[in-house]
DNA sequence: TTCGAAAATCAAAGCGCTTAGATTTTGATT
DNA sequence: AATCAAAATCTAAGCGCTTTGATTTTCGAA
């Protein structure tokens, strides 16, 4: 490349990387051989030079249905079942397309990387032995990995609560989401038997519990325990209902995640239970899919392009020299619609 | 990190390359010492030495509303409009997830880019000098550049029909699709005046104007010239409808892309022009956005996941060293809904 | 024409890894 | 205890760029 056009590899370099340190017609000469060659400077070799790739990396999760598969929503021959609710982004990428946003709105390549299939721990290093900073999801990342990531390059945390000494963290004001949302069901809809009905397994879904647990004291009702189920479970979220069911009918269900809520909603159709006539339903999320279930989804917005912008943010910061570790906590908002018996309609 | 562990940095290099080529003890060592200091080894210096990067590019751009920035959908203040079906995935989105499927399926990461701002050509050099191969959307790298790329490194270019020696492809039945399409409304709905509304500027959308007019031709009907307007520059459209409207209305309109139908049918609306009563609408892409909008619309799917999927299943095979340059193209279906007047619901 | 500072270019030392090929260690066999 | 092949480890030469400091050009001023 350099000896097609006639100059050192350092000219080249400067070409491409300082070009006004280089006569322009000399220039000319080398994007021209580089053109010819179709010569693009490597990626790598720039990256190992300067020690830094100018990529951050979002590490995420296949939160997909049951992990039987993909439901391969295209083949042609797919009917109903390939707009299914199933197929709408969820959280995890409505929250990586916000960092795709952001990201290529500040100049930096995003790289993908996620925790696919068993080799979790590997994917991951792969990802940070050529990125700047790295964004993750709570809880996929083991807390040692996390720890020794966190002294070479900014990682922040989504969604977690746990701090970690140098992890910067964007999350949201889960207990006061969920505490409102329940003050809602009751205020609003005179509700007093509500279920609850999630994992309280990880801070952050604690936390929505406690928003819950603690209007309803606060109202003088008595909150009950959580009805154990996960998300993209489906066996548990409707074991969870069943469970309760023999038990009786409260007032309403609330659900620790829309993609549990959706769940219980199909269940109820199939029961021939009304909602919201004779249960309501309130979830906590504000995927997409909410909005196209029948009766659509009341549910506590997570700003979820924002938490993904953010996150770079807080990466480019801390990439330009900011050494203070931060903790972004960003707002939620009701999303009042039909489950909950209020006939909104956005 | 070698000193660290006590053993020369080829051993280190071997622990996490070609682990059976290390004593297991030496092994743990390795790794132990890795841990402590938090040690990753470098995806630069290693691609650099392998002459691969274990990365695939995916450089797309941004169908945006009118380029006026982001419309913030989550700005909690926010209400109808940030559920209003502009915020849902478009088509670049849904073949980006398809990409992203398989990559990490397949074990690689997925680089993102996007001709964001100014510097189009800029960015698309940042990503190929950092992959083992490219995926690009039609039309977004100027020709020159993908002949210079092709000889570097695999590139599969997307719906696009410009054949470019030594590019891969991966289309759809253009033509086939709106032909189908075309041919519903007439034999399903006795549609005679259709208006097709769309550029075709591009191969692609050329191919879908000529399944439209070889259909009405078929039947004995004349083909209308399309009427100017493209997607994501909602004006034109506008323009398009309007100008049509002064001539009279016809039984049908067609779009070329279901972006262009939605905002189609938010003019309908304001009109007072009743869909599918007073105006037949069918488009094209399948796009998650035409399931929202009511009536819901009837339209042409492509399969998004899929296209991304094949895409990387190209690459792959190509750096597998299949040499030969492939052309997938794969099939649509019509998704009949209630915008055509087949009162469908999915 | 000559001189010197500024501009342009270059040589060479890394950046952190991989991988031949060389060297040392290990351990089963004499 | 001696021998030797196999196993483990190491040395060192890159990989393609950036960047410092040195060298050469350029060009206005003397």
């Amino acid at each position: 490349m350099a000896a097609r056009a006639g100059v050192s590899i350092a000219t080249v370099s400067f070409t491409f990387s300082q070009p006004h340190r280089v006569k322009s017609a000399t220039a000319t000469a080398v994007l021209e051989a580089a053109a010819e060659l179709g010569y693009v400077p490597s990626g790598n070799a720039r990256g190992l030079a300067r020690g830094r790739t100018g990529a951050i990396g979002i590490f995420s999760f296949d939160y997909m249905v049951d992990g039987s598969g993909d439901p391969d929503p295209d083949s042609v021959a797919a009917d109903a079942a390939s707009t299914s609710a199933n197929t709408f982004p969820l959280y995890v990428d409505e929250v990586q397309y916000g960092a795709e946003t952001e990201s290529r709105r500040l100049g930096y390549a995003l790289m993908l990387g996620g925790a696919r299939t068993l080799p979790g721990e590997h994917a991951v290093t792969d990802i940070v032995g050529r990125v700047d900073g790295l964004i993750t999801f709570s809880g996929i990342v083991p807390l040692e990995m996390m720890r020794g990531f966190a002294g070479r390059l900014p990682i922040v945390e989504l969604s977690g609560e746990v701090r970690l000494e140098g992890v910067h963290t964007v999350t949201v004001e889960n207990e006061a989401g969920m505490r409102a949302m329940t003050e809602h069901l009751i205020d609003q809809h005179g509700a007093k038997r509500i279920c609850y009905v999630g994992t309280s397994t990880t801070a952050e879904f604690a936390a929505r519990y406690e928003g819950y647990s603690g209007a309803m004291r606060d109202a003088g009702l008595a909150p009950q325990p959580p009805l154990e189920s996960r998300p993209a479970r489906e066996h548990t979220t409707i074991a969870a209902i069943s469970g309760q069911l023999t038990l009786g009918m409260p007032d309403a269900f609330l659900f620790a995640s829309d993609q549990e809520a959706i769940v219980a909603l199909r269940l109820f159709e199939q029961l021939g239970v009304s909602v919201p006539r004779d249960v309501k339903v309130a979830s906590f999320d504000g995927i997409l899919a909410g909005l196209l279930v029948s009766p659509t989804l009341t549910t506590v917005q997570q700003p979820m392009h924002a938490i993904g912008r953010a996150a770079v943010g807080v990466i480019v910061d801390a990439l330009a020299g900011r050494p203070d570790i931060r903790h972004v906590r960003l707002p939620l908002a009701l999303r009042i619609r039909q489950s909950c018996g209020c006939g909104g309609t956005d």
